[in-house]
DNA sequence: CTGAAAGCGCTTACAG
DNA sequence: CTGAAAGCGCTTACAG
């Protein structure tokens, strides 16, 4: 592979003003321009970037260390990233941590290894050893979705807080009063959040939420699962399940129809992340959902300000109701918005 | 950041000594050794991987290139990958196409100026310049999923003709005679080989595929919608829509539900490559299952073989009909497997 | 406007 | 077993 050395002598100039005329430097006559274009047209030449990263100390690169990839939420917040990261002219390099502390550290140390400028996290479980020492040692970082309190990194995410009191408010008025969460791991910020909201939410209308019904999910489908079918042997099973994340609905889902059951006849369902498959699922499922494009943005963005030594500052955006039927038929749902795509015909009349 | 000299005064040893003894070369005492962990202990040092590469010439980095991170298959396709690939001792990179020939470009150029190790890609749309470009430069390369008829790499893929095979005795066993299918672009191949495979099986039953009954999609949900509404708009309409993939197929599903029709006594649906989602949809839809896992595992291990200048053998697996329910009331469908996975009752007896 | 030289942080023949 | 030195491919003060 051709190298700036290779350049230098088919355009008969030195590597220091092939250098500066591939920058773009002012100071390069138009006639040496022309002949390192030249040049580098018929050696096919491609600056290589582990030499000039090693010089520069930067790497236009962003690592974004997430929880789980095969979660279509969090693939579209890498999607996001990615996109917005391009068009500021970074690349991204994905780690998927997959709700593990240890291959989150394995990700954290890996992309500072490698010298990338930024990091992006969406914390497993608390966060890892090396993740927050890589925080302490002030590597330019930005958590997305979740967060760790106690350290300071800009955070962007999205508060629920109001979309779960509208979904509250909407199960409330469809006449349920026994109403059970599955709840992400205690140890990350959503998992806590969104059974707080939900707790409070319930207090307003006077409802309880008892520890039988606080199901211990781990934010995948299996878990999900167990923690329905544990709502069902209860002696009096909730009326409504709401799954913390899309995956673990989907493992509510499976329970459900394992023992013959119907959503939402003999027990309602609800999903913190909406996707678009929550439009086709038997039923269509009731959801929260996030900007998630919005808030890839944000988190590229303040990282990138980190990274130029500027502050970053913290984005919270609101996420909201997505009314489906898989609560019941649709009342009058206070604030929310409610969803009717079409002429929707339900085959069971 | 320390670096490596900053161990070797710590340790009170030269840099060379440091360095071997970082890389576990055998002639280094056991003494200077100890010295050498103990300053990387203090100093928190961890190696620079941008020199290393530049030195050695290797980044011990795969890049992937896929045309779509948010279809779940190449999700689950890339996990695999990224699996495999650290098992071996690699990281990977990936690359989202986005079906666009001039993003894939774009990622191959990054991927390619950082000096990747080898590239693992799925072909957007018959290749684009760089690509094509990479492949006879002789990059190390490996195709996945898609490949391109006459470059000379690797192509792990997956062979659907045996279960669209049976696809059709399935469907033909439950009396359909008029099938449709939404292809994908006929400039990639898997947009071709499953319209050919399709016609194939028909041709087995004296059945014709008319141009009519072939709508050009794109993998992408959208253009499944399109083609459908077209379908629906014939004076003779098909039975069955076959979706070259997931998205299609769910873009589909938007448009028979859009009309008010259902499936699948109004009109029968099928999918290429199987997701979890698709046992909760409304009806769960009959899908051909591509090993996706194994497809992931064979292309990284057909990859590390050609970065170490070995053949890298092409591997084609088996791809499997797995039967729903959105075809019709399962039949006798010939050597495909069924799946029950559980006492599923059906809402509508 | 241009070039010679230093240096980024490593690894690795070479000599001892 | 250890160290001095060269060199990977760039960029960038410095001098002219």
């Amino acid at each position: 592979m051709a190298s700036i050395k290779d350049v230098a002598v088919e355009a008969g100039l030195s590597v220091a003003t092939v250098s500066r005329a591939l920058n773009g430097h002012p100071s390069v006559s138009p006639a040496a321009r022309r002949r390192v274009e030249a040049a580098v047209e018929t050696l096919g030449y491609r600056p290589n970037a582990v030499a000039r990263s090693l010089r520069t100390d930067r790497t236009r690169t962003l690592g974004l260390v997430i929880s789980d990839v095969m979660n279509p939420y969090f693939t579209e917040l890498a999607r996001s990233v990615e996109e917005e990261a391009r068009a500021l002219g970074y690349s991204v390099v994905i780690g998927n941590a997959d709700e593990r502390p240890d291959l989150q550290d394995h990700h954290v140390t890996t992309l500072l290894d490698r010298r990338i400028d930024g990091l992006l996290v969406s914390p497993t479980d608390g966060g890892s050893p090396g993740m927050l020492a890589a925080a302490r040692a002030g590597t330019p970082m930005v958590f997305v979705d979740r967060w760790i309190p106690g350290v300071d990194v800009p955070v962007v995410r999205s508060d629920g807080r109001a979309a779960v009191r509208d979904l509250v408010a909407h199960l409330h008025g469809l006449g349920h009063r026994r109403l059970a969460i599955i709840a992400g791991p205690a140890a990350t910020t959503t998992g806590r959040e969104r059974v707080d909201a939900f707790r409070e939410a319930l207090g307003a209308y006077g409802l309880a939420l008892p520890g039988t019904y606080i199901g211990q999910g781990d934010f995948q489908a299996e878990s999900g699962r167990r923690a329905t079918e544990r709502f069902l042997d209860l002696d009096e099973p909730p009326e409504v399940v709401f799954a913390a994340d899309n995956l673990m609905a989907l493992g509510a889902l499976d329970a459900v129809r394992a023992r013959g059951l119907r959503v939402p006849e003999d027990i309602a369902l609800a999903a913190f992340d909406d996707i678009p498959w929550f439009v086709h699922t038997d039923p269509p499922v009731t959801a929260i959902a996030q900007p998630t494009r919005d808030l890839g943005r944000a988190a590229v963005r303040a990282l990138v300000e980190r990274i130029a030594g500027r502050a970053g500052e913290s984005v919270t955006l609101p996420a909201r109701l997505v009314v489906r039927r898989s609560c019941g038929k649709p009342g009058k749902p206070g604030n929310s918005s409610i969803e009717s795509p079409s002429p929707v015909r339900r085959s069971t009349p």
